[in-house]
DNA sequence: TTGAAAGCGCTAACAT
DNA sequence: ATGTTAGCGCTTTCAA
């Protein structure tokens, strides 16, 4: 029973009612050159009959599925999932229904979800990359689809993006420690070979130049930013004398590992020296750990990535646009004053 | 020129090679009856034309769009996220894609998760519902498209199921806090209206009968577990003497709140009490909280499901099973031993 | 206001 | 081994 059940069709509908199955697709899409009085019938045999439009066939006839695709290295990632959850609920208010992606940060994965999206018939693409060179090789599917590409810096590709302005972000951070008192900041975790982390150490140094401050970097040797990272770095920083009176990460995981190795160093934050992160992830609002930290506001991201979308949708020759979002200080608990 | 592109069909290449596009189609579906030759030439010219499959057209004949819908409240949720991402990625796979669907906890949208996933032809549905109430309303939807609910036990339903044992977690973390020594073990945050948290009480219940412990419980009387409520009930809680040894939250982010608000109380854990969550969502292993918990553990519930969903899908005569999950403990460092 | 018919890109049954 | 053709459910001319 369960697998044999033959959907209600337009034509079902028509033969009930007693109408050519054209005067049932009119009325279901509100064309107005119909009577009032047929529509009213057929709207009461739908509902009675349970109809169901199939959209496959409708976007079949259409060419447009009202899909959109997301392609992203992980849902399961505070950062990204926000923004996945605020594009699902944009875009459905929209009218799309959004298909989602998993990369795992491969490259391989990222093609397979273009072609895979492609051939859905997807209207759109958003595409958090996975780094930025998982963006070369890709640029051919760019032109078989509008894509906006969210989150990585990408200076110098002409295609839509939306990403928060990362070198304003430390900077922001720079003159705020700077005006608590500090002038021994260490910048901790940057990684080449990542954009965002390029762009944020390039704010750091600007600051830093600006204020008069010697900029002072530890890099981080690890593939991705994480708690661990930041805990094996500080460690190893804290074996030597404290040297600064902060520490500015690179990301907030980064801190909170540095919080981890400093406790167990048996370091006070703030008292022996103030701590700051970049992302204002869900876990930095937390009791005991209380991160001062620069937000990435990723409501206004996704927004800002749904709504250049749909106007590429709406008018095809929009110009492809660059918006940087401004990142802004959210002060905690992590950060102090200080005398030097 | 962007929106000018015709994408290239089967027809296109047939002509091309010269043949009839139904040799196409049999080329690119791997089917023996054709010479190899004409495969490669086929293969080919479909890789130098840049010819990509239209999965909606393929969908349309064969019955079948190899999309799963996954109708849930919230990305944004540490659960949640979690177990989408497990979910994706195995359905992947199996040669599935993901259609996500948010219901912000609303059971209206919930409904028009239901129908717009059964119009776009969706194989099959993984529901996580917002709540038992939400599920009333639904079934007319479960006779029309395989459906696999996780998360929730819903005992009375006949549908296929996936949930955590609840009862057993409970009984789980009081049986530990017993072996640690504590005797006066205090339920925090139960909610009524829903059944997660009417079971995991009872799990309790049953865990103090058994040992001959007094049960006692502060509920919660929020709409849904939170660090705040959790915060709240506990500062309430802490302006009495503190009359238990251990603290067992009906969920992590409870538990967290309780630090919160013992911090300020000045009350040290686990010194002056023991704390015990319920969930193990990523919070609680960080530094800092480190919370001793119940582990619900999403990978298995997240594979359990969509596996149980294949399985309807392969076989539509399977009967609808039921599956529990058994939780585990986790031990960190908010309980301790002691002696009464 | 309504109906008839073509066609979206593809698969599969039937011919050859 | 390959071609012909019907048809999946729908929208949209074109006619009536």
């Amino acid at each position: 029973m369960e697998s044999a059940k033959k959907r209600v069709t337009i034509k079902d509908v028509a033969r009930v009612v007693g109408v050519s199955y054209a005067t049932v697709s009119r009325a279901l899409s509100g064309s107005p050159e119909i009577s009032e009085e047929t529509r009213q019938r057929i709207d009461a045999i739908c509902r009675e009959m349970g109809y169901m439009p199939n959209s496959i066939a409708r976007a079949m006839v259409m060419r447009r599925s009202q899909i959109i695709g997301l392609i992203m290295p992980s849902i399961n990632n505070f950062f990204m999932s926000e923004l996945a959850d605020c594009i699902e609920t944009r875009l459905r208010r929209a009218g799309y229904d959004l298909m989602v992606c998993n990369t795992s940060y491969e490259p391989r994965l990222e093609r397979q979800a273009f072609e895979l999206l492609i051939g859905r018939q997807a209207d759109g693409i958003i595409f958090l990359p996975s780094g930025v060179e998982s963006y070369k090789g890709l640029e051919a599917y760019f032109a078989q689809v509008p894509v906006v590409i969210l989150g990585e810096n990408l200076r110098e590709t002409p295609d839509s993006y939306v990403s928060v302005d990362n070198t304003r972000g430390t900077r922001i951070g720079v003159e705020y420690l700077y005006e608590l008192g500090h002038r021994r900041i260490l910048y901790l975790g940057n990684r080449k070979g990542s954009m965002t982390h390029g762009l944020r150490a390039e704010g750091y140094r600007q600051a830093c130049r600006e204020l008069g401050l010697d900029a002072d970097m530890l890099d981080s040797p690890f593939e991705r930013s994480s708690v661990d990272a930041g805990y094996t770095l500080a460690r190893e920083y804290f074996c030597e004398n404290l040297r600064h009176s902060a520490i500015f990460c690179a990301s907030d995981s980064l801190a909170i590992g540095v919080m981890k190795a400093a406790d167990e160093a048996g370091l006070r934050i703030p008292e022996d020296f103030s701590l700051m992160g970049f992302d204002n992830i869900s876990f930095s609002a937390l009791p005991r750990i209380d991160l001062t930290t620069i937000n990435q506001p990723e409501r206004e991201m996704a927004e800002a990535g749904v709504d250049m979308l749909l106007e590429r949708l709406r008018v095809p020759e929009t110009e492809k646009k660059h918006r940087l979002i401004e990142p802004d200080l959210v002060i905690r608990s992590s950060c102090r004053k200080v005398e030097e």
